[in-house]
DNA sequence: CGTACTATTGAGCGCTCTCAAAACCAGTGG
DNA sequence: CCACTGGTTTTGAGAGCGCTCAATAGTACG
């Protein structure tokens, strides 16, 4: 195993000048002067403006992407026109990892608000992963991650009802905008009903009509795209009850 | 960019002893010599039995694994005794993956047949990869592809109807099969109904009903688990044709 | 203050699930 | 060789969740 400095989250903050991306993407085991050299090859962010493409399907693959602020949906575009919405990605969260193999990007990538993307050249990355064992090691890291993070949601789409898919999509975004030490209680979805619903692989219509009968239930507020979670113990309650193997519901 | 000597399939299995593992999980792009290396750090393949279990969630991750023969399925077992099927792996695909950023495991592994299983310890190989910048490189690329995997499997629960969703699984087995040099039309489903039903996210009934149908379609013909694909072509027509965004049909 | 878009609400239907039972298969022991 | 047993697979009947279709309401923008 490498041996790694293990440094507080804070001190990555104040060495880095493009803290967001390292103190965020790579949390720590990065020496100080290790992390200059990796901002070095960070290309500055570009402000992008909502319905801009951070990338499209199709394209070679030079850069990872770290979105710094704002949010990011990722989606494959469907030939008769239609979408398929793979994800969401709030500050801190690296897209384009699924394109390392083919070095071409298999879905396109748009801003949902305007935000802040930073660029990271994945060849000089990789020569530096090969220099700096820790950083190879965080590489290693995040791509697990984002494979782990993949199989949560199969569970979700194999064998959740819609309920329980809304619930796990707000509590998720709730507990990563905590991380981000924003609000954790009270947001504003940068996506529509729309890409909810095809995210999680539901209609509209059930969506809208969920978010009613949560409201109903006293488990959050929402008006529009802002949402504040009143009940989270209650939105918790509804994914945690236990399923038997093939059945939805347990008649015990 | 690293430069990488790009050397042949057959050179590969030549050089190396272990050669399923190197020459299937890892096909181009090492020099001779350090497949050698790589193969040195390979423990010995263990031969398991049907219901063995390669890792177990929550045990200490350690190794990566690589199916030489025989087939593996992974999954999280529930709490209440049920399981969620996750994947079924092939002879040179690599599990574990998901481990290495908790360094615990996080789904459980056991085989279906009697199989033999490599055991990579993952400190060495991220040794071995810090020194071999294309062993790197092909490190990358295999997370990068167990994502790109996850997410055309979020988009065949998230999307699909029945038919599919098990057509689509077929024609994913007899694919990799072909690759692997075994007949693509003709095969032994190492699974159980009741497995390839928890991994589709539909019901054991399901899965008859449709096997039942694709036979009567002239689609194939089953008895138990033997399988011999007899129209690939119909098969692929049922994923292949055009949806609508929101609609599982076209009505045209 | 229209126009276009997004979100909500209602009614009815269909796919897939659940429940139930029969058929089939492999292994065991009489 | 056959009955017995436990498991898996198949088949049938009915129900429900979430979808489709359709109409209304709310919002943003020129």
């Amino acid at each position: 195993m490498q041996e790694r400095k293990v440094i507080s989250f804070e001190s990555i903050r104040v060495a880095c000048k493009n803290c967001t991306l390292t103190a965020l993407c790579l949390p720590m085991g990065l020496d100080p002067a290790d992390v200059e050299r990796l901002d070095g090859i960070v290309k500055r962010s570009r402000p992008l403006h909502r319905g801009d493409d951070v990338f499209r399907a199709g394209e070679r693959f030079r850069n990872l992407y770290v979105v710094k602020t704002g949010s990011v949906k990722t989606y494959t575009p469907k030939d008769e026109g239609g979408e398929q919405v793979l994800g969401f990605h709030l500050p801190g969260e690296v897209i384009g990892l699924d394109a390392i193999e083919l070095e071409v990007h298999t879905c396109s990538a748009r801003v949902l608000e305007t935000s802040a993307i930073c660029e990271v050249p994945f060849s000089r990355l990789e020569e530096l992963s090969s220099l700096i064992p820790s950083l190879q090691h965080q590489m290693y890291r995040l791509l697990s991650k984002e494979i782990h993070q993949d199989t949560e949601m199969l569970l979700l789409l194999g064998k959740r009802s819609s309920e329980e898919r809304l619930a796990t999509f707000l509590l998720s975004l709730s507990h990563r905008l905590k991380k981000r030490g924003l609000s954790s209680s009270e947001f504003h979805l940068s996506m529509s009903r729309h890409e909810i619903s095809n995210y999680l692989g539901l209609a509209v219509e059930t969506i809208s009509r969920l978010f009613t009968r949560f409201h109903e239930e006293g488990l959050l507020d929402v008006r529009r795209k802002y949402v504040r979670i009143t009940d989270i113990d209650g939105l918790e309650a509804l994914i945690s009850h236990a399923n038997a193997p093939n059945t939805k519901r347990q008649y015990t």
